[in-house]
DNA sequence: AGGTGTGAACACTTTCACAGCA
DNA sequence: TGCTGTGAAAGTGTTCACACCT
């Protein structure tokens, strides 16, 4: 009884749960799909469609319970134990990840630090050792790691990611700019900043065109 | 001439112009949209569907000359000329997007720095001094600023936008998790790392159950 | 032959509009 | 009455299939 759900949904949602918890904080009892479509700049049609393909969690006339909806999100998206990271590539972008709190406040513990690199190894990030990229399969099984934040060089991307998925890997947030080649089952999130730069410069020159018709509004 | 061009049209046309680069590099001449799809991972009629948008580049029976291809994506994509961004936000992630070469390499130049702790006002980075945040609608205009890259807590994004926006940048990418809310004609690309990871979850934790668990409590 | 460019078919997503329940 | 939940309609994006050019 798989439901297909769209990428964008699955964004929304994780956009709905930020709000929610934020409301949640200002003590909000209720809000309406229309509110929460404000905020998470949608229609308030949209909100309800999402929230409709996993449950009816609203009451008619009154609207949604923040707490009990935020629970429900949290269960949706798979938040309800914490994940198991590895962060592989102790370089700046690294070391940045592993300093971002939210990360742990979210429920993803980074449990472990590789890199290549025998210098950094020995060194410990915040109580936790930094260990030799060959370490990577035995290191993945004896701490259960689930998911894996890549940022390594784009030349070695794809060999770590190989060794991690067939250690036991399931997830890979990757930021090394490479399409990389995995098994079925094996979920991959592409984070590539120059791309983001790409469609803003996209976007930024196609306005300057003046092709842009100023008609009514 | 005015063309809708979805977003996702716009992202591939950046993986393909990544791709593209690769090749010349390797002396290729000629791809066809097959080959170009297998690199960047989708069909070779949407390769051609997307390249189509824009004009006809390839030769039939032949391919897609590679070099002339590749200009032409660069032009597509705005990246004719160098843009010139500052980057507001000089902590963790500021500094690890500043040494990352790629951006620069791109035509992505960062002009300028800027950061609200008065400790770090003064420190150079690459021959760039850190400013405070105050000079902001000084600084974009002084340096013609188009782009900024927003690593600020959340709770001052909105505010620092508006300031620049006020001073005339035109394009964001903001890496802070909150909905900025922005005149027309003013891009924002959001970078959310969170979410991503969030987005594994769901997948995650969808492959396990294969079952809709509403969770009762 | 070989591979592009593109209308038409198809698939997926969003919006509309309203029945139904608190 | 007010707002949800949801089929049906509209809108977008992707794939198919083939005419056409080299």
């Amino acid at each position: 009884m798989s439901r297909k759900v769209s990428d964008s949904t699955v964004r929304r949602l994780s956009h709905y749960l930020r709000i929610l918890e934020k409301l949640e904080r200002q003590a909000v009892a209720t809000l309406s799909s229309e509110e929460l479509a404000r905020s998470a700049d949608t229609t308030a049609a949209q909100v309800r469609k999402d929230l409709s393909l996993f449950g009816s969690f609203g009451k008619r006339g009154l609207g949604y319970p923040v707490t009990d909806l935020k629970r429900h999100l949290r269960a949706i998206l798979g938040l309800g134990k914490p994940w198991r990271v590895a962060l592989v590539g102790a370089g700046r972008i690294g070391s940045a990840l592993f300093e971002y709190g939210d990360f742990r406040r979210r429920g993803f513990n980074i449990v472990a630090v590789l890199d290549n690199d025998r210098a950094k190894v020995g060194d410990a990030w915040g109580g936790i050792p930094v260990r030799h990229i060959s370490e990577l399969a035995d290191v993945v099984r004896s701490e259960g790691v689930e998911i894996l934040i890549l940022t390594v060089p784009s030349e070695a991307a794809q060999e770590v990611a190989d060794v991690a998925v067939a250690a036991g890997v399931r997830g890979i947030l990757n930021f090394a700019p490479v399409q990389l080649r995995l098994p079925e089952g094996v979920s991959i999130q592409d984070v590539n900043m120059v791309m983001e730069l790409e469609a803003l410069s996209f976007e930024l020159s196609r306005d300057d065109d003046g092709l842009t018709d100023v008609a009514a509004s």
